[in-house]
DNA sequence: CTTAGCACTCAAAGGTGTTGAGTGCTAAAA
DNA sequence: TTTTAGCACTCAACACCTTTGAGTGCTAAG
């Protein structure tokens, strides 16, 4: 069944005002601000009825109206005017989007920690793979006769590196041999693929430096193991303290603990979310966590390239500025999307690409 | 002027029982608990004597007493027993320690969640350096014609890497010039000594490719910035909420708000603890910082070699335990100079250094 | 120096009354 | 059929009170 317009209408002035203000708000008031040229009574009656359909809810017999989840669903999906950003909302988000180190964690971390300060919410973000990770590339490099870094390169372009100091002392040629064999043994194969066997034959090949396949491979399995569960970051958890809805320290802290379980978030969150596209929003009870039954999500997902997305959202009250949220974060996904599909040189010309 | 024993008897049963209960204490429970043969009107006398002297607070006429900061104080110095861990509780904390990756960052972070998770308080943990850092090394390493790995690695052997694309293409050759001529240029520096001059010489150096040399060297300055400003690791925040002196949310709040600013944290708190060896302990309004003058800090110091040191703390309310929190934060702390002061690696044999 | 006795203090807990915003219902007006 | 005015009713919030009991300080005697 359809609401009429009066319906609608005041369902939505009970929504954004209640989003203000957290207060229940009643017949009178919303006579004032929907600017119907009806008494307050006619309003109770329509507040009737949309209570009754489960829109709104009473706190008790005799306060005003605040919405329900549904009122809430009803007001995301078909009420809410697209919020616009600022336009110095947008260039403070490209600002911190401007990083320095283009570290993947760090631009993850980053972009958490900003949405969480720009929303007020505590905020959330992570990366996820779609498919597994495997190395591309290993490069050996020898410091001096005892020690050596080695250098892996995975098929997402990601770089990372291991400093090994030995006890015994090693050669350039017995490092080059080293880098062929496992250039030869090991790339393309996943996390799974990386068998003791496997292992066995190498180590057989390397001859006297034996040894050293075991630790490099060893490295590299670290690498993809944390690709393959990739962190999670959370900021601002101290902000839902500021609303007045997690007064109650009780409420606060089991969000609080819930937030601090990032495996749980990961799995039960965000990745169900990593390939909706623009910014999905859980509403209460929508949510399957208990912890968050009555508090709600916004996420947007982001691309990483490679086969890699990621996810970046906020938790908050059911009472969220569920507009200006959504677009804050669309936005920011966006953004990171950008900043992470554009090269990341412009062309080599005489150095000044950096300044303060 | 020296209490007497009896004085500090019951002094210290007065501490340690608020510990516990978080609530004042009066003469009978007192008396019971000390064991004196005493009558509580004498124990009252006794308290009379300490509160005049500044040893014992009462948040009103009539109710028991609480340690005052200076009660607290004493308490530390001469009353408290060492604190030992149990066998359970060591075995907890070396497991943990054992970690996989071995990053500097992320043992940094995961030493303070783990001293978080242990002592019920929020806690950080930070890295800092005695002396300026410098680049030891750069390496190239080709990928493709358009991409290029570029690793350096600090006198503190720490290596840190990133991939360059060019929109034009180079050659092995090229690299390898490129990489002589850095090393000679800018091995040694400092952040500071990286002057444009010194740059401009080296791009000349470099003929045609001299785009890329500002490239990897603002890489290089970007991690030696990051070390010289390191990170500060903040973790379990939402501990603070389990303490009865924090149910009031504003306090909680205002804590919080400050545990965030992690900068602040580095500089007045962490920095000056930098080369103090053991657990260094802050009472109440023995802490500098306003946000913290009715709560306690513990802080124990590692050091990671190579002229680098780390602190790690947590913070928590004036009634804390601190001989418990002090030997945790001691004995995390020497695992964590051991941590760094041993080898990665054990000498190389046939690989299963690594189970699961 | 220690103790018993006693009047005193004060937070916490529970009870009572008032206030006021807001409701639901009914009957009349549009 | 919809809208409106009127009115009795509900209930959280607040202020105010009393009671209770743990704990105190003081005094005078042991």
């Amino acid at each position: 069944m359809e609401l009429t317009e009066r319906k609608k209408k005041i369902l939505r002035a009970v929504v954004e005002r209640y989003i203000q203000t957290a207060e229940p708000i009643g017949s009178k008031a919303l006579q004032e601000i929907t600017g119907l040229n009806v008494s307050s009574a006619t309003i109770r009656n329509e507040l009737a009825d949309l209570t009754e359909l489960g829109y709104l809810e009473q706190p008790h017999t005799s306060a005003g109206r605040i919405p329900s989840p549904k009122g809430y669903r009803l007001y995301v999906n078909e009420l809410m005017e697209e919020q616009r950003l600022s336009l110095e909302e947008t260039k403070q988000i490209n600002d911190a989007l401007h990083l320095k180190m283009r570290e993947l964690d760090k631009v993850i971390d980053q972009a958490g920690r900003m949405v969480s300060q720009l929303t007020n919410y505590p905020a959330f973000a992570l990366a996820g793979n779609a498919r597994r990770p495997t190395i591309k590339r290993f490069d050996l490099i020898l410091v001096d006769s005892a020690s050596f870094i080695a250098v892996v390169m995975t098929d997402g372009n990601l770089v990372k590196n291991k400093l090994f100091r030995l006890p015994t002392d090693l050669s350039e040629p017995q490092l080059q041999l080293l880098t062929t064999l496992l250039n030869t043994a090991f790339v393309g194969k996943t996390l799974d693929q990386l068998t003791p066997e496997l292992m066995r034959v190498a180590e057989h090949a390397a001859g006297s430096s034996y040894g050293l396949i075991s630790l490099v491979v060893s490295f590299a399995m670290e690498v993809l193991d944390s690709m393959e569960n990739s962190a999670v970051y959370t900021a601002g958890a101290s902000h839902i303290l500021d609303h007045p809805e997690y007064q109650d320290v009780g409420k606060a802290q089991k969000l609080m603990a819930y937030l601090s379980e990032e495996q749980t978030i990961a799995q039960s969150l965000a990745l169900p979310a990593l390939n909706d596209d623009g910014a999905k929003i859980l509403i209460g009870p929508e949510n399957v966590a208990e912890e968050l039954k009555d508090s709600s999500v916004v996420l947007a997902s982001y691309d990483i390239g490679d086969g890699m997305k990621g996810v970046i959202g906020v938790v908050g009250p059911t009472r969220m500025d569920y507009g200006k949220v959504a677009a804050k974060l669309s936005y920011v996904a966006d953004g990171l999307s950008k900043l992470f599909g554009t090269p990341e040189l412009p062309p080599a010309g005489p150095g000044k690409e950096k300044e303060e």
